[in-house]
DNA sequence: CTAACCTACAACCGTATGGTTGTAGATAGG
DNA sequence: CCTATCTACAACCATACGGTTGTAGGTTAG
């Protein structure tokens, strides 16, 4: 099963795409915390029901939410596994800044030690 | 100093959607790994100066770069700690994912027991 | 001083984004 | 059956985005 590969770029940029909306963010915490269709969700925000329809449609093609049909309603679930993987992204880079801090850190103190004969 | 606090929303918009492209991705990960000037960045892409400067802008805005004039060069460095930032969000999301998902699990499991009298 | 270099910024263009309204198809409930 | 509910989707609109070219201002090197 190819189920815990790496994301590509291009799913990366919907993913931070879909965080990148303050509504969306919303949605996604919300379907953390419990199961509610798209209508119930969409009565917790002053848009209209297509808007909220299409900000869930951005975090399903992300991938950050799946849908499923139960009866007349589509529930939203959040999906941990993509939020993992965009973590896991942002810590490599947080990992080469502080690699690299630590680094710099190292040539200032070798440099000192030069400066006191 | 208020130096550590949270990003607000906007802070947020602004953070993922600087990360939400290629281009801007590759370039902050150039700058965390050396201080490149603004022209050195663009020459590693196949467009123009200009839409370069423009993806620095915006993660400029988004706080995950800073520029520093030296001489004729504006030399770009990152910024770890809106990274961190951005990773604490999404470590909240997973942390209440993880939780959630547990939740379930115990639901599940007290109903096993009560299925075998 | 002059020429080359680095950066900044305005103006423009095609396309994507985030919102709206309106129409229509399933499904559940009385 | 009939009606209210939930969802889907097309069409439209204003604005933002990602790119271009062109012009201009500092700064360094020779």
């Amino acid at each position: 099963m190819v189920v815990d590969r790496q994301l590509t770029e291009a799913e990366f940029d919907r993913t931070f795409h879909a965080l990148a909306d303050m509504t969306r963010r919303d949605i996604l915490g919300r379907a953390i915390r419990s199961d509610e269709s798209v209508s119930a969700l969409s009565r917790h925000y002053s848009m209209s029901l297509t808007a909220v329809q299409k900000h869930i449609a951005v975090l399903e093609r992300a991938a950050l939410v799946t849908k499923e049909r139960r009866g007349r309603a589509q529930i939203v679930h959040a999906n941990g596994p993509t939020i993992a993987k965009a973590i896991a992204l942002l810590d490599q880079y947080e990992a080469l800044w502080i690699d690299r801090a630590n680094r710099i850190a190292d040539v200032l103190a070798t440099a000192d030690e030069g400066e006191q004969p």
